[in-house]
DNA sequence: TTGTATGCGTTATCAC
DNA sequence: GTGATAACGCATACAA
């Protein structure tokens, strides 16, 4: 009759000559059901190439099957990275990645994810660092009663709401490596206030320091907002300092890149009159020249794992206590070497 | 009584004394309503915070409010400009994107792709390429009855599907611009065979050989498929000439960003030695040093007439007969001088 | 201008 | 084991 649509569930129980709560029963793996029954259905099923309508699936279940990622363009790598993570996990079930952006600037950020909140419904969101600092969000998913999982540089939340990396160890381990190398006058190039990444940075530079006994200087730090003309600018100021700093630690692998830009300019030799590490091992990282040593964050495994934990202990999936904590390795390349003098 | 859960509509028709029809009209801007109702259903959605559940909605409506942005990981900063350019369009209506990458090697992509348009039924989805040039893809998307754009270096498909640049024209003007420096042996590192993109570089090559009357010869040509190591190799290879090439013109800005490493590598300066032009205007071009020469195209630009053209004739926006062609521009910076011999 | 009855495709309840 | 029947939240016919 009404052919020209697709299937629905009542049209395979009436090919099939069943109810359609067998057919559903079939649809949902329900375990008391005749086999005979079972491979009947299963075999108009087939045939008729019926597939589930997952929004009148949503509807009866007062529940639905997507998962949201809210984030602010933090870059587009790590975006992009965190996306095929979690849909690597999403892939084989019946869950669908839904993405929305918004702007932290605007004011109505929260208005904004509130809305999104309220209006789909997701089964669960994760949020992605820088936004993903902010408490008050936090606040609002659980309020809403939404699952969520937060992404940082460090676990400023409860193990079940968060996958962080290690930012101060890993940074501790990089500038220990300067210090190891033969280095004691090393600068920073520090991230923007207020993000929680350039904290944990920062205090992992310190500790190093401490560590290796070398003198904690506010004018070997330089500030800047993680794009490649602050890492500029920056380096400009410490490079102006005499003493120059033999090496440099640098926040982000962008600022990184900035300041090899600069130091070149200046016509300085990388790695032998000035050592630079980068953080985040994006592909800029290995492609500059001399190739960048730098931070590597396992932001896929990270990503997998909040997927898990999302959709988690809703289908058979365990939720064994996962852990929260990621750690990041030192990727050593040509960019590090002894000082010179 | 059930105030544990989200309101429905019902609750608001409750609340305001009407029927839930009138509301229906209310939320849907029916014309013909009473001032006074409306301001009194529209008073009470306010008071109790009531928003349309979309499940709902869609299961209703017989069709959802979907986007889907199907594509197979080209680049990261790409698909994160379309992603964004689709949802500056999306973000005032009721379409939310759902991201479906596939994998184009395993096979399966065809019935991948028939099962996430079979299951969720997207309203429109937007193809990226390269898969966007698989025409057997737009005939499913055909058949199934979901709207498409393929989004594309050329126009291989009707305007009404399609969002593309003219790549073969952009190029024309890059190597017209090489060839207007004084150069005479310009190389080209073209990509990856089967890419629709590398072969209309390719021909807007050649093409600008012709008419500035120098010769298409194939030992000029190398092969590499976009990636920065493949960049490398090709660079080898070219730069083994004798005599070398004065320029070359890369396919992309990752494999420019290879022939340059290559190039220094081998102590040449660029641009005195070798100018080197890329294609993409990727952050990596502005960032590398010298800045690389490259041809822009304006792909957040596209994303939005992409938006459009799928959502379009539907809401009030008005299906104007958009193009479907949009035009590159070429980004001079430091990687292009003069030859010097 | 507004209300009533009915349907969208699925699952849950509770009988048989 | 299986099947009627009633939700789920919203929209469309068709009346009133």
């Amino acid at each position: 009759m009404k052919k020209s649509t697709q299937p629905t569930i009542n049209d395979v129980a009436r090919l099939a000559g069943v109810s359609k709560k067998t057919v559903s029963r079939v649809i949902n793996q329900s375990p008391l059901l005749n086999g005979d029954t079972r491979k009947r259905v299963e075999a108009v099923i087939a045939e008729i190439g019926y597939v589930p309508n997952p929004q009148a699936r949503a509807l009866a279940l007062r529940r639905n099957f997507l998962i949201g990622l809210i984030h602010d363009n933090p870059n587009a790598q790590m975006v992009l990275n965190v996306q095929q993570g979690l849909l690597e996990v999403l892939r084989d079930t019946e869950f669908e990645l839904i993405v929305h952006p918004v702007d932290r600037g605007s004011g109505s950020m929260l208005d904004d994810v509130r809305q999104f909140l309220e209006r789909q419904r997701p089964y669960g969101v994760m949020l992605l660092p820088p936004i993903s600092e902010n408490d008050t969000l936090a606040e609002l998913c659980a309020e809403i009663g939404c699952r969520f999982v937060r992404m940082g540089s460090a676990q400023f939340g409860p193990a079940a709401n968060m996958v962080a990396s290690n930012d101060r160890e890993a940074v501790r381990g990089a500038v220990e490596h300067l210090a190891a190398a033969g280095h004691r006058r090393i600068g920073m190039i520090a991230g923007p206030h207020g993000f929680r990444s350039a904290f944990e940075r920062q205090q992992g530079y310190e500790q190093a320091l401490e560590d290796a006994g070398l003198p904690v200087q506010r004018t070997l730090v330089a500030q800047g907002d993680y794009t490649f003309e602050s890492g500029m600018r920056a380096a400009e100021r410490l490079l102006d300092l005499a003493p120059r700093p033999t090496a440099v630690f640098c926040s982000n692998d962008e600022m990184a890149a900035g300041a090899l830009h600069v130091a070149r300019q200046r016509g300085l030799d990388i790695p032998a009159d000035l050592s630079i590490v980068g953080f985040d091992d994006t592909s800029i990282a290995s492609h500059l020249w001399p190739p960048l040593t730098t931070v590597r964050w396992p932001i896929a495994t990270m990503a997998r794992a909040a997927a898990l934990k999302l959709i988690g202990d809703n289908d058979e999936i365990a939720d064994e206590p996962q852990d929260a904590l990621f750690v990041s390795t030192l990727i050593r390349r040509a960019s590090v070497a002894p000082p010179s003098a």
